[in-house]
DNA sequence: CGCTAAGGATTGTTGAACAACTCGACAAGA
DNA sequence: TCTTGTCGAGTTGTTCAACAATCCTTAGCG
């Protein structure tokens, strides 16, 4: 786990790096990964003064790091009321699966197309999963699962759909952190990514459509009926 | 004496107190408008104090405006350099065709499941640009065609999806302006939007996403063609 | 001709100040 | 009791002035 104490000596280190980006990115960086590593829980309001002090940064550079997460939809903005971790809703969580079936079967229904390189890249994504299920290790199964369906959207070619996706995949992270078992939720889905890479690699590109949209489907009313008690 | 139209007015400004956005999104508004309009070519430097000036705003305020702008690829950021107008790349252009590709054809793959008000609303837009382009205003053209397309997109019932065609049709804007004669490049388009709207009133989805397809290869082929001897 | 150093311009970041707004608590009145 | 008005503490919105960091140009030098 993240402590406030590390991040703080370690953004002092990283700001003294040749190839330094501006101190807002990196302190977007450091909010984002605490929010999708669920160390800053849904809902949590992030008072300005206070990390701005814990950061040791002006409450205007950390303003500018807000917008940038606001504008990925991990912060939510109420105005003249603060900055919030974002709450998904359940129509969220559906729309998410909307665009992730138009972005990623349109992918692997080119799978005739599909450069070795990426090929390469989502045979390890699979294969991470496994071994990582091997061990027990779910967490790293979800990591993997990220990886694996972050390289089918590359069989697009297109940069901007590949940074779609990635912001797609943090902000289902806001979600995947109520599943109480993330087990019954990533196991069955090992076997599927396997199955899936079979149909790309065979050029199959119709069928690889199909399963992947009934693993969509299947993968959303999981991910529903876990959240929508809570909600 | 107190008249009906009086106390209109005075709710009217409570109305817009009340609805107002930062001042941060106001000018982000007003730039955004200007280089969609051309206003601002592409390659312009904004300078920060000069624009805060004549906005009367501070600079951190005008940062903000600029940090959502850029996020909308409409303004490039470089570092310790300043902002400037996006510059489009032949490449950027193929890309974003790359995704209207997806997220277009997707949306008409559905057509059987078209709502009334969205079929409407394509209707509305086909109609608006046979009017225009019978009174020759290539402009308004233009216009209708971009809101024939973002109807379109809402086929796929979602406001993520509805949002980015939002963001890369602003985008394409940027290339839209380098066309010395806006009729040849929207003239073939008029009656193609038609037809387009035939197949999905039919309820054809698999036939308009073959059409779509070929329709926006065309495009493509044609925004290159007048883009690439001036890039 | 190429390299270096200095200077000017612009952005990056800070800290403080004040205005605008939210929200809860509490009092006054129906 | 319920509603309405008022107050005050706390937070965000915005501005301002200052300085540091960086880039670009140009002048000087070998």
């Amino acid at each position: 786990m993240l402590n406030v104490d590390d991040v703080v000596i370690s953004l002092a280190h990283a700001r003294t790096r040749i190839g330094r980006v501006s101190v807002a990115e990196e302190v977007a960086d450091l909010l984002r990964e605490r929010i999708i590593e669920g160390v800053d829980e849904p809902g949590t309001q992030l008072l300005e003064t206070e990390i701005a002090d814990q950061l040791a940064i002006s409450r205007n550079t950390l303003r500018e790091a807000f917008r940038l997460l606001g504008h990925e939809r991990l912060l939510e903005h109420r105005r003249n009321r603060g900055v919030f971790v974002r709450v998904l809703s359940a129509e969220d969580v559906a729309d998410l699966y909307r665009v992730r079936r138009v972005i990623e079967v349109a992918a692997v229904r080119r799978s005739k197309e599909a450069p070795p390189a990426v090929l390469a890249s989502i045979k390890e994504a699979v294969a991470d999963a496994e071994r990582a299920a091997a061990q027990d290790d779910w967490k790293a199964v979800g990591t993997a699962n990220s990886r694996f369906h972050q390289a089918l959207v590359t069989l697009n070619q297109s940069p901007r759909l590949d940074e779609s996706m990635r912001h797609l995949l943090a902000e289902l992270r806001l979600v995947f952190h109520v599943m109480k078992n993330p087990r019954s939720f990533h196991e069955p889905f090992v076997a599927r990514n396997r199955e899936l890479l079979a149909l790309i690699e065979a050029g199959e590109g119709q069928a690889a459509a199909g399963y992947l949209e009934s693993y969509l489907d299947e993968a959303e009313q999981m991910l529903l009926r876990a959240y929508e008690p809570t909600g």
